[in-house]
DNA sequence: TATTTTAATGTATTTTAAGATATCAATTTC
DNA sequence: GAAATTGATATCTTAAAATACATTAAAATA
C-alpha cells in the first residue's frame, strides 16, 4: 500500500472522527459494511474507487484529481484538521455535540430558567471556534455538570458549576486558538506560479 | 459507476493527452497495464486505489481528499482546462513538442542561420501561452513549414513562410488567451466561509 | 499507398475487494 | 458491575479488477 494510498485512508478516519460517528454509522451512511470500513481505514486493503467515493460523499467530501504542483495550495484550504490527535478530537466533537443535546433538552425541560438560556447562549457563541482546541476532559466535566441540572433544583451548586465550566471553556478555546493561529504567515494561503507547463 | 469516478477517469485522460503521451508510454511510465489504462479512462471498471495512484503519479498529479465545500476553489485552483475538447488538446500539445523538436535540430543543423535563431526565440516566447488555446491546424502547417527547411535552401520560401505562421500563431495565442481569461471575475478565486461545523 | 501507432476490445487466468455474518476485547455508558 | 458500543478480525462466498496476451479498426505517418 503506497503512501498517498494511507494518506487518503487516514484522511477518512479523521473525517469520519470529526463528524463525531462510529464506523458502524458511517457504514449506514454509506453502504460499505463496517469491517469493511475497519479494513480500509486500517490501510488493510487496497480499495475500489467507488468505496471511496461513497465513504467521502457520505463525510461530505470529494476525491479530487489535482496538480501535484497545486497540492499545497488544495492542503490549505481543505484545512484537514490536520495533525491533529484523532483520538483527542473524535471525543472533543462527540462531547460538543452531547452538550449540544443537553442543552436543549434542558431548555425544554426547564424554560423558566434564565441561567439555562445563557448557558445555551453561551455555548452558542462558541461555534465559531474550532471544536479540535477544546481538551475533551472540559467538556465532558461541562457535560456532567449540565447533567446534574434538575428541575426541582435539588443541586443549585450544579448550575454555577456549568456556568463556571463554561466560562473556563471559552477562555481555553480563546486562547487556543489564539496560539494556533500564531504561525499563521502573512503570505496569500497559495500562490501557484500559473505554469500549465508544455 | 457514479458520476464523480466518471470525471476523474476523464480527467485522468486530459492529464495523460495535456502531457501528449499515448496509453502505451503512460503504461511504461505508471506500470499499469496499456489495456487497463483504456478501460479505467472508459470507465468500464472501478480501478482500485493504487491504479488509480499510479496513473495520477505517473502523471505529476495527485489525489486529494477535499471537503465538498472546497472543491469549487480547489477546482478553481487545479484549472483542470476543463471542457475542452480531450482530442484537439491532445493534437495541439503533440504538435507543439514535434516543433520544439524540430527547431532543435534546425539549430544544429544549420547554426548559421540566423532566421533559425530567430524562430527558436519566438517560438520560446510563446511558452507563457496555454498550448491548449492553440488550434493544431496552425501548429501542424507551422511544423510542416519548418520541415521543408534544409541547408542548402533549395526552397527560401521556406523560411518566411515558417516566420509567417509563427507571427500568425502568436496572434492567434494572444487572442484565444485573452478571450478565455475575459471572464475571469475580480473576486478571489475561492472563499471558504471558515465554519468547521460540529 | 504501405507502414506504424494508437486505442479499444476479447479471452483466459489469477488475485483480491466486497459483502454477509459472527466474534471478541476494550471502552464507554448507565 | 452489567450492558451496550466500538473497532478489529475471522471465515466463507461472490463479483470483479488486474494481468498477460492477442487482435482489430482507425488514424497518423512515412
Amino acid at each position: 500500500m503506497s503512501y498517498r494510498a494511507q494518506e487518503i485512508a487516514a484522511n477518512l478516519r479523521k473525517a469520519r472522527l470529526a463528524k463525531g460517528i462510529s464506523q458502524r454509522e458511517l457504514s449506514d451512511l454509506s453502504g460499505v459494511p463496517q469491517a469493511q470500513i475497519s479494513r480500509i481505514e486500517a490501510s488493510s486493503v487496497d480499495p475500489r474507487a467507488t468505496s471511496l467515493l461513497a465513504l467521502a460523499h457520505a463525510l461530505e467530501m470529494e476525491l479530487a484529481l489535482v496538480p501535484r504542483k497545486a497540492l499545497p495550495a488544495v492542503r490549505m484550504i481543505s484545512k484537514q484538521t490536520s495533525g491533529q490527535d484523532s483520538k483527542a478530537l473524535g471525543q472533543a466533537v462527540k462531547e460538543w455535540n452531547r452538550i449540544s443535546e443537553r442543552l436543549r433538552i434542558l431548555q425544554m425541560e426547564s424554560p423558566a430558567l434564565d441561567a439555562v438560556k445563557r448557558l445555551q447562549k453561551s455555548f452558542a457563541d462558541l461555534q465559531r471556534f474550532q471544536v479540535q482546541f477544546a481538551a475533551p476532559e472540559s467538556l465532558k466535566r461541562l457535560r456532567q455538570a449540565l447533567e446534574k441540572i434538575k428541575e426541582p433544583l435539588t443541586q443549585p451548586e450544579a448550575l454555577s458549576r456549568s456556568q463556571d465550566l463554561m466560562r473556563n471553556l471559552s477562555k481555553e478555546l480563546a486562547q487556543s486558538t489564539e496560539l494556533a493561529h500564531s504561525d499563521e504567515r502573512v503570505r496569500p494561503a497559495y500562490s501557484l506560479d500559473e505554469d500549465d507547463d508544455a
